[in-house]
DNA sequence: ATTATCTATAGATCTATAGATAATGC
DNA sequence: ATTATCTATAGATCTATAGATAATGC
C-alpha cells in the first residue's frame, strides 16, 4: 500500500515502522524511563545513533509510539456512527473484551497514564487529551439517548462518562497486576448489563 | 513517644523518617526509575553513601516508603469496626474526599501502580497485595449486608468490591490529568448515592 | 561495640552529537 | 542531493561499595 511515501526511502519506512513496534512493546514493559533506546535499537537490528536519525529524540520517539496506537486505536471507538445508547455502550463493552486479549496494548496505556500524572512527564499532554477526548466522545453518546429519550433525563452524561472510563481503566490495573483473580470484561459486562438498567426511564 | 528505640540511635532514627518523607514526594513526582538517590540524599541533607547506610539499596528504600504510606493509610480504612452496608460505602468516600485534599499521596499510588504492572518493579507485589487486601475488605462489608438483608440478595460483593476499587483508581488517574475538569469526589459521590438505591432490596 | 557519616571511586549505564561512508532514486 | 547508516565519543548520569573517621550510649 506504500500509504507513506512521502518522505523517506521505502527501506527507512520499514525500519521506522519496526522501530516504533519494538519501542512500543519496550514502553509497555518498562515505562518511558525505564526504557532504553539502546535495547530499542538493539533488537531492531540497527545502530543507536541509526535510530536517533529516525526519532530525533527519546521524548519524539514515545509521542510517535503514541500516536501510532492511537491511530489503531481509535479505529475501535467508532461513536460517531453509533445510533443508540445502548450501542455505544456494546461498543465499550467490546473495546474491553478486545482488550483482554491484547494484554501488551492494555499494559502500554496504564503504565503511560500512570507515569504521566507527573508533570515533566513528555507523554503528559496527550494523556490528558486523550482522557478529554474519550470523556467528550462517550459524554456525547449518552447526551443523544437522553435527548432521544431511549436513557432517562436526569442523568448527567459528563458524569457518567467520566465514571465508565475510570471502571475501565481501574480494571485494567486490577486485572494486570492479577488476572487469575479479576475478570476485567466479565465485570465490565455486568457494570453495563447493570446500567442500561438504571437508565432507562 | 518514641516507639522504635529498639535499633539505632535516636539521631538515625530521626534521619531515617526525614528520608521517608522526602523520598515518598520524590518517588510521587518521578516514579521509582525517574527518582535518583542523589537527588533525595540532597534533600534529606546527607550524603549518598549516608542514605545507603540507612536504606540498603533503591529497592529497600521504595519498599520502606510503601509501607511507610500503608501504615498511615490504613487507618482510613476501617473496615473492620464498620456496621452497616451504607457505612461501609460511606467511609469509601470519606476515603476519596480526604483524597481529594492530598494530591501528592494519590500521585505517589497512581504513579506507583501504573510502573508496577510491569514485572520486574519492586513494588509489583506490593500493588497486588495490596489490591488483594482492598478487595477482600470491601468484599467483605458487603456480603454482611447482604446477608443481614441490607442489601440485594443477588449482589455479588466481589464483583461490586472490584469494580468500586475500579472507579476510584480510574478517577485519580481523570482528576490528577485534569483536575479542573474531573471533580473525582463529586463524581464517586453520585457513584455510590446511586449505587445504595441499586442494592436496596 | 555499635551506629552514623563522609570521601572517593568503580563500573555501568544513558542520551545525543560529530563526522564519515554508503546506498537510493529523481 | 537526499537519505540511511555506522563508529566513536562527549558528558552526564546512576547505584553501590570500600574504607576511614567520628559520635553515641551501654
Amino acid at each position: 500500500m506504500r500509504a507513506a511515501g512521502r518522505r523517506g526511502y521505502a527501506a527507512g519506512q520499514a525500519r521506522r515502522e519496526r522501530i516504533l513496534a519494538i519501542a512500543l512493546q519496550e514502553f509497555a514493559e518498562n515505562g518511558y524511563r525505564g526504557t532504553s533506546l539502546a535495547r530499542v535499537a538493539e533488537r531492531a537490528e540497527i545502530s543507536q545513533a541509526g535510530l536517533l536519525h529516525h526519532f530525533q529524540s527519546k521524548e519524539r520517539l514515545l509521542v510517535a509510539v503514541l500516536e501510532y496506537r492511537d491511530e489503531l486505536d481509535l479505529r475501535r471507538y467508532p461513536f460517531g456512527s453509533v445510533r443508540t445508547g445502548a450501542e455505544a455502550l456494546r461498543v465499550l463493552v467490546d473495546v474491553v473484551e478486545y482488550n483482554s486479549r491484547v494484554p501488551g496494548l492494555v499494559q502500554l496505556f496504564t503504565v503511560m497514564s500512570g507515569e504521566a500524572v507527573t508533570a515533566d512527564h513528555p507523554g503528559h499532554e496527550w494523556a490528558r487529551d486523550r482522557y478529554r477526548r474519550l470523556r467528550d466522545e462517550t459524554a456525547g453518546a449518552i447526551a443523544r439517548a437522553v435527548e432521544s429519550g431511549e436513557f432517562r433525563a436526569d442523568i448527567d452524561p459528563e458524569v457518567h462518562a467520566t465514571r465508565l472510563i475510570a471502571v475501565m481503566d481501574g480494571l485494567q490495573t486490577q486485572w494486570l497486576l492479577d488476572p487469575d483473580r479479576v475478570d476485567m470484561a466479565a465485570v465490565f459486562r455486568g457494570h453495563v448489563e447493570d446500567l442500561l438498567t438504571a437508565f432507562r426511564p
